[in-house]
DNA sequence: ATGAAAGCGCTAACAT
DNA sequence: ATGTTAGCGCTTTCAT
C-alpha cells in the first residue's frame, strides 16, 4: 500500500522570503534589502541573494508588503460609467492604454474601476480606505471633477482640466484645445474659404467650449463673422443634424470645422446628399484623429492629440505626486494638424 | 507661542478592526465576522458592530485581510501588447467594460495588464507570485492562448477559442463566428445575389478562420460557387485592397461578406469609384456592428455580438472557478444580424 | 553591513 | 454565539 504523504497539496506554496533567507544564509532583513535595492548590502552578499531568489523562483508577496510597508503600490483608474462610452471612444482607449504600458514599467499596479452614479459612495470608501496610493480619473464629459474634493485626501491626477479652473486646484493633464481649434479653423481660412462654420461639442464639457473658443478666436483675428455655430453632442447622428442646420441657415457655407471626428464622419453623407463636394464647395475639418478619418472618403483632415503620451502623463504625474514631489497643477501637450483630403491634402496624405 | 501638537499628522491613520470591537464593546473575531457576512452573530451585535463601524468610518484593509485569508480577491485583465489595438477596437473596449461593470457588483478588483513580449516573463511571475486569484485573457490576434499553460496553475477564462481546441482545456467565452457567417451570407442570399465573395481575416486567428468556414457552408448549401475569396487583414485599407483584386478577378460580383466591419467600411470608397452602387450592384455584409457602421452612407449591415455580456460572461466564470465550481469549458453566446441600408434594409433601420 | 525582533490589520482554527 | 490566539509574509527600527 502506498502512503499518501501529500496530503495539503492543496497549493504549491510559494516560496517566502524566509526561505530565500536560508538558502543565501543571511537574515531576512539582507533579503529584503536587497529585494528593495538598498545600497548597504554587500555586492556578494547581494549576489549570494540573488541567487537564491533565482533557485527559488522567488516573487515578494504583494498582501504582506503592503500590509508592512503602509504603501499599496495600486493605482486606480477611474473611469465614471457615464463617460464608460470612453471605451469605444479611441481615444480614451489610447489614452488608457498610455496608462497601463507607462505603469508596467513601474512596479505600481493598474485598478480598473467603472465608477456609476450608484456606486459612488462604494467608490470613495474604496478609494479612502488606503486600498490605492493615487488615482487616475479619466473623463470627457463634464470635466468630471466630482472627485476633486478627494484630491486633498489622496493624490489625483485628471485627465482634461477641470470646467472651472479657478476654483479647482486639482492636477491634470490636457491639451491646449483652444490653440488647436485656432491652427484647424486658420488652416481653413488659409484656404481662401471665408464662410467658415462650426459644429461646436456640448458647452457644459472644456473641450467643447475651448474647441468653440478657438475656432472663433481664429475667425475674428482673421476678420471674418463668427455667427456660424451649431451646437452638437460629439456623436455621428448630431453632427448630421448639425450640419443640416447649418446648411438651412446659409447656404454659402464654404468649410466646417467638427468638434470632433465622428459628427464631422455623422455630417457627410448629409453633405453629399445636399450635393456639396468635399473638399471642392465645403472644406472639412475635425478633431481627434479618430482611425474613421482615414476610413472616410475624402479622407478626414483633423487634430492629432498625443493621446497615449497623455495617458503616460497622467500617470507620470502621479507617481511623482505620490513619492511627494511637488510639480505643476497643469501639463499642456501639444497638437498636430494632419491634413487630409477633406480640405485639400494629398489622397495619400 | 503656539505648540505644535500635530508633529506626525502625516496620514490621518485609518480606523482598524480593532478599534471597531472595543467601540462596539465585543471582540476583533466578532467584528471580522460580521463584516464577512457569517450568519452566527446575533443581530443585536450585528447592529452594533454596524453603529460602529458606521460611527468609525471603516473601511476593512485589503492588504491585511488578504494575508491572513491567503485570497487576494484581485483578477487580473491580461490584454496581450500586440492586441492592444484591442483598446482602439470597440469591440474590445466593449468586452473590457463589460468585465468591470460585473466585477463591480463583486468585490473583485480589476488589474489592468498589458503584456508585451519583453515583459511577458514578469507578468507569468506576477500572476503566479499570488498576487492575484485568477485571470482573464483578452485577446483577438492569433487567439493568444500562450497563458493556456498557466490555466494548471491559476484559473483562467479565455475570451475567444483557442486555435487548436483538441489540444487545449482552457476555459472560454465566445460567440459561435461560424454560424454568425452562415446567417449573414443567407441573408445575402436570400436577397436573390449569387456571386458572393468574401473578404476573410487572417487565417491564423480564430474569426478568421471561422467566419470564413460560415461564408463557406452556406455557399455550399445553397448551391453558389464558393470561389471569391480574398484575405484581409482587419484593417480598413486591406478590406480596400481586398475588395480591389476580387472586383479584378470577377466583374459580376453581386454581393459581398466582410470578416469585420472596418474592411467593409476601407471598401466602400473603393466600390464607389468603381461605380458599384450599395446595395444596388453589390449588397454588403460586415461583422461586429462597430459603430463606424452606422455614419456609413449606405448604413452597414452587420453582425452584432454582445460584446459586454460576453465581458461578463467572463467575469462570470472566472468568479466561479475560483470558488471552485465546475463548469463547461465552453460557452457561447448568440450573435444577431443588423440589416440596415447596405443589403436593402430600411434608412432608418 | 548585517541581524533581531516587533509589528502591519486581519482571518481562522480552536475553545468556550 | 462569541472570545482567544496564532500566525499570514514582509518592512523597519534598533542594535551590533
Amino acid at each position: 500500500m502506498t502512503i499518501d504523504q501529500s496530503e495539503q497539496a492543496t497549493t504549491p506554496q510559494a516560496p517566502t522570503l524566509e526561505m530565500v533567507a536560508h538558502v543565501a544564509g543571511v537574515s531576512r532583513a539582507t533579503v529584503s534589502r536587497v529585494v528593495n535595492g538598498s545600497t548597504a548590502v554587500t555586492p556578494q552578499v547581494t549576489a549570494l541573494v540573488n541567487a537564491a531568489i533565482e533557485k527559488l523562483n522567488y516573487v515578494p508577496n504583494r498582501a504582506a508588503r503592503s500590509l508592512a510597508s503602509r504603501r499599496t503600490n495600486v493605482i486606480a483608474l477611474i473611469v465614471p460609467e457615464q463617460t464608460s462610452t470612453v471605451f469605444s471612444d479611441p481615444f480614451f482607449a489610447s489614452v488608457i492604454q498610455g496608462v497601463a504600458v507607462y505603469l508596467n514599467d513601474t512596479d505600481y499596479t493598474l485598478n480598473l474601476l467603472i465608477a456609476s452614479e450608484s456606486s459612488s459612495d462604494k467608490t470613495r470608501r474604496y478609494l479612502l480606505g488606503g486600498n490605492v496610493d493615487g488615482a487616475l480619473v479619466v473623463s470627457h464629459h463634464s470635466g468630471d471633477h466630482s472627485y476633486t474634493r478627494l484630491g486633498q485626501k489622496l493624490p489625483i491626477v485628471f485627465g482634461g482640466r477641470p470646467l472651472t479652473p479657478e476654483l479647482d486646484d486639482s492636477y491634470f493633464v490636457d491639451v491646449d484645445n483652444v490653440a488647436a481649434a485656432r491652427s484647424a479653423t486658420g488652416h481653413l481660412i488659409s484656404l481662401g474659404r471665408t464662410r467658415i462654420a462650426t459644429v461646436a461639442g456640448p458647452q457644459d464639457m472644456p473641450p467643447g467650449v475651448d474647441r468653440l473658443r478657438g475656432w472663433r478666436e481664429a475667425m475674428d483675428a482673421a476678420g471674418l463673422a463668427d455667427d456660424l455655430v451649431e451646437i452638437g453632442g460629439f456623436s455621428p447622428a448630431s453632427g448630421a443634424d448639425a450640419i443640416g442646420r447649418l446648411l438651412d441657415r446659409d447656404a454659402s457655407i464654404d468649410a466646417v470645422f467638427f468638434a470632433n471626428d465622428q459628427m464631422a464622419a455623422g455630417a457627410y453623407p448629409v453633405l453629399r446628399e445636399r450635393g456639396r463636394a468635399i473638399p471642392g464647395d465645403i472644406a472639412v475639418a475635425g478633431f481627434d484623429d479618430d482611425p474613421l478619418g482615414t476610413a472616410l472618403s475624402p479622407t478626414l483632415t483633423t487634430v492629432h492629440q498625443p493621446s497615449s503620451e497623455l495617458g503616460a502623463g497622467m500617470a507620470a504625474a502621479l507617481v511623482r505626486l505620490i513619492a511627494g514631489d511637488t510639480l505643476e497643477h497643469e501639463q499642456i501637450m501639444s497638437t498636430t494638424l494632419v491634413i487630409r483630403e477633406s480640405s485639400g491634402g494629398e489622397p495619400t496624405a
